[in-house]
DNA sequence: GCCATTATTTAGCGATCGCTACATGTATCC
DNA sequence: GGATACATGTAGCGATCGCTAAATAATGGC
């Protein structure tokens, strides 16, 4: 250490960090990424980081908010209230497979799989997240079939988690459109007038 | 440290202490569960249980093992082929769904659910185990549809992977159960003779 | 009795975890 | 210029991670 001067980068692009934070999780997982990982990829330190996330629980909230904000699926535009309900879940289901399948690094769903973390304040801030689009879902399914919506809300909702999984498991996009496919048909005679209770 | 003697416990019972494991490991996934945590719970010290068991991730295997071995739904008395094969892989889905969520603390499969493990030797040590399984539907279904057997098992793998998560995150038997069956409901059109395919 | 084997004990290894104290540098106000 | 505010740098905190070396106690063969 001799002549040597501290030298100092200029103030780093929060966005843009804010940006990779949120690949990086999506790709491996809130309990996969440390500390040093992000800041190796933001090319900051740690103090940086803090100063401008305040943890890495804040991050991962703001990335997933990030992530729902810019990538979130268009429910309102796929759930339109004068579509056949049936058709309009099946459309859902198969915009999640494509988007769960679509980026080669960036697979599944960030919020639904962030529900799975093992930390727990990282599991309670994805489970808020994905609350919304759970209710979105519920409340469109309500107005087509009041006295089924909870059982119909939860197989979509399962579904989707299915294919988020297989998703980072690595399934093809082509396979989970073609289950995705496949699920809507069980949906077919849920919302004739009076079918099954 | 005066007069202190260092008492010895006679051997612990290696096979009471791997199902003690296998339901650590089950309850909370394997990356979540440390050496201390299992020590802890076989009242014994690390020296003990790696001379046992070898390491954390061949514990891991060996509890999956075991249950795979103990707990596996069973295949071969679902999946007879006399059965109509929607009514037959329905009656799997429910027959998941009813173990899944049937013990409050050993929720979903544990199989499944550590193919998602951070951990990679963990990882592929439950891919290897759930292929066993994912192979016998797979020859099941392709015995009565071999063009769209792909397809068919892709989702009846989807839907168990969901209600695997879905347990963990909490959802009772009984909607677990319901969604199985409207989920058995996708399948009723797919065995007919050269439906879509 | 006596040794070899086995299983336990205490104690702690090196690595990594999330996070922070403190000093150094730059920018902005006056 | 001088003071203040702030973001950066280095360095390292205490805790935990999976795992192990070395010493001690029990066991079985002879």
């Amino acid at each position: 250490m001799d002549a040597q001067q501290r030298k100092r980068k200029p103030p780093f692009d929060r966005e843009e960090g804010l940006a990779k934070a949120q690949a990086l999780f999506h790709a491996r997982g809130y309990d996969a990424v440390s500390i040093a990982d992000l800041t190796q990829e933001l090319g900051i330190n740690p103090p940086s980081l803090y100063a401008a996330y305040g943890s890495k629980a804040e991050l991962f909230e703001r990335a997933m908010q990030r992530h729902a904000a810019m990538n979130a699926l268009p429910l309102a535009k796929i759930l339109v209230p004068s579509r056949p309900p049936d058709e309009a879940l099946t459309a859902l289901l198969v915009a999640a497979a494509r988007q769960y399948g679509a980026d080669e690094r960036l697979r599944g769903c960030m919020v639904t799989e962030g529900m799975r973390a093992d930390d727990k304040a990282a599991r309670e801030m994805a489970h808020a997240i994905g609350q919304a689009g759970a209710d979105a879902i519920h409340a469109y399914v309500a107005a087509k079939a009041p006295k089924r919506a909870r059982q119909i809300t939860d197989y979509v909702l399962v579904t989707m988690r299915g294919l988020s999984s297989f998703a980072c498991l690595g399934m093809t996009q082509a396979r989970l459109v073609a289950v995705a496919r496949l699920a809507g048909r069980a949906l077919e005679s849920e919302f004739t007038a009076g079918s099954r209770g």
